[in-house]
DNA sequence: TTGAAAGCGATACCAG
DNA sequence: CTGGTATCGCTTTCAA
């Protein structure tokens, strides 16, 4: 930068002001101090940037990169950002790896605000994480003061599952999902609203609820799921949390030499493999692009915007009815 | 860090050596200082190392976000990265976007090392980028001079595919692959390689090789298989140039009402769904997360060890006979 | 071994 | 509107 100045004869203030679009530099300066920064090439480091202000980058915590859903998600905040000078900086979680040290991690690295999917981290924590970053929580029915969240009406696309179940005429309608390591009734994530609005569903309409758990590995949904139709043969339908257990149920279920003509199988999220005729999983969809763009969307807000009072965006989740659920079984 | 140095009485200096693990320090000393450091709750700001050091951040440039065979690559790279102070900053490029604009993003970022999937970047530009910092080059056949490269061995794979299907007695086998905006003789991506193989091949068994382009979207691919079935019904057998274009070309036999009895399909890459019992891809694999580990383990090489003369490493790919490809129908 | 001080490359305040 | 200067938080000589 001091190159720049020197070559435009002019000072790094200047230069400064120039490069962010600030005011106070006439149009003359404002020209000749463009073309010597084409002239010579250069780029402002933004590791200097972020000294002093913005890193022009945005953490985004994910749970795994197994499941396509995420990725719909980053793909949605990728092309919210792809107008823009800030840079996604994707953070898995690994394995059991809590989301607390993945986001204390972004934390250092001063980005300019954080989208978090944690389902599992505390709402004090957040809040005060909060205090620092501009954070939007994904999908988790928290009741924040300093951050903002987006979620799906999960009670509303549990019921479109299950009533749609229920229409065909399964009473026999298993339930799989993740088992949560923390439950608070004050920070509820997605996969313990569908359960409970599952159990509540199958009471109201006269029947017993059955719930198997699984981590979030494709072998333990696999076994669980297996295990599920082992001890309860007499199942007809199940209802998995999401689209990648739903998937692991097919798996399942085709193993045992059986159809959906045997057993129906609804997910939940639907990703892309769902709507491949060989596969044909009927599910909810909740927009997982839309749910990334608007993440940015409330991100910038706070950013450029200033805004510090909390949003909360829900989506309306659609069902998507296709071949993996039939009418019940004689 | 002035707080924590001034509450443990000693230098700002002597607290940096401890954070970087640097000698000359005393065993007393560290002591001190790490304890005050924790109950401070001191975290160092990753954006004030980067200036003088390390941005403790590597760039991971991949094309899209569709194809779960860069999510692999992903994958294996955050988890090799996993015990270790750095953090992936994933740039995806968005549609047409070539990945020049997008690695620049990720230099402007002071990052420690880049991961580079472009297959479309010119071998004189990453040359140059990687004189400022470390480079590996996931997938092309290049032979560079200052970046690192890990292939797999396509000329094998494609050959395994190929006899594969001559094998099953196929004799019009078609190939559909991403259509490259660039073809140069010293810089040839993975699609490139696996074409020229297949012609090859085919003319070596007295066969016609009949080759679709389509560009990198779901929609694109489907419409080129659907095409390409149209046009040439004789066609017994596809060899898709990944699996994202494979699981399409099945979309499109299944939605003309055929089967793999009648047409054949074999993928490369391996994804997850390609061994779901629904869908069956018979595929190459190549080790997506073995490639994301050991593109980490050039780069740290680099960063650390110091290395600057440039590595090749090709991974061999295995076949996975699945139920997509059967005996050519009468 | 330790501490003091000089940068790194930008931003931002404050006179002129 | 412009240029000088302090400053951000850390690393890195260089003396002591």
């Amino acid at each position: 930068m001091d190159d720049v100045a020197r070559a435009a004869g002019v000072s790094k203030g200047a230069v400064s002001k120039v490069i962010r679009n600030a005011y106070g530099v006439s149009p003359e300066m404002r020209e000749r101090v463009e073309s010597t920064i084409r002239e010579l090439g250069y780029r402002p480091r933004i590791a200097a940037q972020a000294m002093r202000g913005s890193s022009f980058s945005i953490g985004m915590e994910i749970p795994n990169l197994d499941s396509e859903f995420f990725t719909q998600i980053m793909n949605g905040a990728a092309i919210a950002l792809s107008n823009t000078k800030y840079q996604l900086m994707i953070a898995p979680g690994l394995g059991e790896m809590s989301g607390t040290p993945v986001l204390e991690n972004l934390a250092d690295r001063q980005v300019d605000g954080i989208i978090a999917i944690s389902p599992e981290v505390t709402p004090e924590w957040l809040e005060e994480l909060a205090r620092d970053v501009p954070v939007v929580l994904l999908g988790r029915h928290d009741n924040p003061r300093n951050y903002d969240t987006i979620t799906n009406d999960d009670e509303a696309g549990t019921r479109l599952a299950v009533n749609h179940l229920l229409s065909l005429g399964h009473r026999e309608i298993a339930h799989l999902t993740l088992r949560m390591r923390t439950e608070r009734p004050d920070a509820r994530p997605p996969h313990t609203v569908r359960r409970e609005t599952y159990e509540t569903l199958l009471v109201e309409a006269g029947l017993a609820p059955s719930v198997s758990y699984c981590a979030a590995t494709s072998d333990s949904a696999y076994v669980a799921a297996t295990e599920l139709l082992h001890a309860r043969p007499q199942t007809t339908a199940i209802f998995a949390g999401n689209d990648t257990l739903a998937i692991e149920a097919l798996r399942a279920v085709a193993d045992l030499g059986l159809t959906s003509a045997d057993v129906s199988v609804i997910g939940y999220d639907d990703i892309r493999v769902a709507g491949h005729p060989l596969v044909s999983l009927s599910t909810v969809t909740q927009f997982g692009e839309t749910m990334g763009s608007i993440a940015i969307e409330l991100l910038l807000e706070r950013i450029r915007g200033g805004r510090t009072t909390p949003r909360h965006r829900e989506l309306k989740p659609e069902l998507r009815v296709r071949s993996s659920t039939t009418t019940v079984r004689a």
